[in-house]
DNA sequence: GTCTGTTACTTGACATAGTCAAATCTAGTC
DNA sequence: GACTAGATTTGACTATGTCAAGTAACAGAC
């Protein structure tokens, strides 16, 4: 599985990090599968590449990544973190209350703050992180089943990857 | 401490609860602390209140409130859950990275979603979810001091309620 | 090629923020 | 006052991480 380490290795010197066998491993692992993914799902797609990894190694890993740029993390409310591999712009996330998908929601203005309060209280802005919430086109379908898009969220405890969406 | 006990009292039963000590005692810790509390910070207002609480019934309590619509609920990344008595509007908030303080900072639609993406992917969105990301009034003078407003969030492990800012 | 220092990985313990299930208690109704 | 559904309590458990210390290995110098 040799296709495309060297691109990994470059990026990962580019950013100023050691290549290493479970550093191309993740990065791999998150090129090839979907957009979004938590550190468990992570995990499991490097020991189907290269064995079994401790649960820390990941964790590392993904704070190297983090530290240096090359992924970024979010964190849906009632979710586990979610790393993706799409960094530099300023994109925006769409996830589905009933089964956890998540997609990407492109940012009109393309850069950090997206928009601007009238009143910050104060604070000094740098950043506005916008989650739109709702149903994912396969949940649609499922609406008279118990769903309740107009109250409050679900909980998100699925398995999130799982039911990824690649409408993204 | 019963000034405002006939109040709770009748918003729960508005809400088709039951009144008991427990909930009246987390409305009441609610409603004089800070704007957004997290179950931890509840649960210590009501031990001044009531005497010792088991985690579990303030979970309890918070979960009804929340099914009720009696309480909102947010998550912003990187800190526990928060929660606030402000509901009914489609308000959004401001977190500080450095001391995860948090205010609220008025929507302008004022009902959700208030922003609609030019393109959502197929998914049917019913709310967008607006989190501010910045630095406290408090913490913009201490800048100098090895913040970085300008890159990733810092690790928002900190006491978040004791840091509450009363801005909003 | 191999030596060496620094960085990364591994192991194991621990922390945080909850949830689950069953038993007990109690607010509200009759 | 008795009854009963709903609320509280108890205790165990889960998920998602972090911390610290020892070991392995990458990358540059020779």
């Amino acid at each position: 599985m040799d296709f495309a380490r060297h691109d990994f290795s470059q990026s990962l010197r580019n950013a100023g990090l050691r290549v290493t066998v479970p550093r191309l491993a993740v990065l791999t692992a998150m090129a090839e599968g979907s957009p979004h993914v938590d550190a468990d799902a992570i995990a499991e797609a490097m020991r189907a590449r290269i064995g079994d990894v401790p649960r820390q190694t990941v964790y590392n890993v993904l704070r190297a990544f983090l530290e240096a740029g090359l992924v970024r993390r979010i964190e849906p409310a009632g979710s586990r973190g979610l790393y993706e591999l799409r960094v530099g712009d300023n994109h925006h996330h769409v996830v589905c209350r009933r089964c956890g998908a998540t997609a990407d929601i492109d940012c009109v203005a393309g850069r950090a703050p997206c928009l601007e309060p009238e009143e910050t209280g104060g604070f000094l802005i740098d950043e506005a992180e916008v989650t739109f919430w709702g149903l994912c086109p396969a949940c649609r379908g499922l609406t008279s089943e118990g769903g309740d898009a107009t109250g409050r969220r679900e909980s998100a405890t699925n398995h999130i990857g799982r039911g990824e969406s690649d409408v993204g």
